[in-house]
DNA sequence: TTAACGATTGAGCAAATATTCAAATGTATT
DNA sequence: AATACATTTGAATATTTGCTCAATCGTTAA
């Protein structure tokens, strides 16, 4: 019989206690891994622009792609994006589909991160 | 003569004026990739669950390898990239390094965060 | 000095991602 | 019906990225 393999979590502890307190505590997998999803769809140029600008007006698609000097496609892929993730919501006129930030956690979100990089 | 070359921005306006106002009104480009810069560092799943962890306790590496059940290379790279970040501090006591939250904006996105996700 | 060990670092690989391109929708106008 | 046009969609590609593995660093204790 050959001995066991130790799980990987065995190997190292120097906090037992630690340990066990902050994972009773921790929040399950499951909103966590929500949360990093939301921060992530956030964190990425494009769209962090694209959020920027519809915190002062609701955009179409192609006003969106001129701001940013980005083709429609690109600009539309992402929004499909953000529109999925709760970010932005939209609403359609004829041919436009106008876009607009979902609520104001978003903004909140932008708002503590800008003071964040910029030292309070 | 070939006739020019239109910019990708002057093709499809239908909103010059709403165009023009939030472009105005805009933060300059070096904030914005700051801000998306930080939502991308938080939004992964093992960066987030290590925040997390982090919220209720200072850590060292290697516990919070055996929390999150990952090597303690993987964590020493993401707790790297975070400091650099501004996300995390560390101090030195002996071999072993602690890390904690560097400020509480960082709290901050994340409360804001688990109550978008939860709606409110 | 040597050994032990927590932590760090760099290279490499597999997986994820943003944009482009081409084609297809949906709506309004002629 | 047919055209025009804003938007959407899917596939493909180039880039980015997280983890592993191995080697190394920094500190402590024998």
């Amino acid at each position: 019989m050959s001995k066991d393999i130790p799980d990987i979590c065995e190997l190292n502890f120097i906090h037992q206690d630690t340990v066990n307190i902050v994972r009773g505590k921790m929040p399950p997998e499951k909103p966590i891994c929500d949360v990093a999803e939301l921060f992530r769809i956030i964190g990425d140029t494009t769209r962090s622009k694209i959020i920027c600008a519809l915190r002062f007006s609701e955009m179409c698609v192609c006003d969106i792609a001129a701001l940013l000097n980005m083709t429609s496609s690109a600009i539309s892929h992402q929004l499909h994006m953000m529109k999925v993730a709760g970010i932005v919501i939209s609403r359609r006129n004829g041919k436009i589909v106008y876009y607009r930030l979902a609520d104001e956690h978003i903004e909140q979100l932008f708002n503590i991160a800008f003071e964040h990089i910029t030292g309070e």
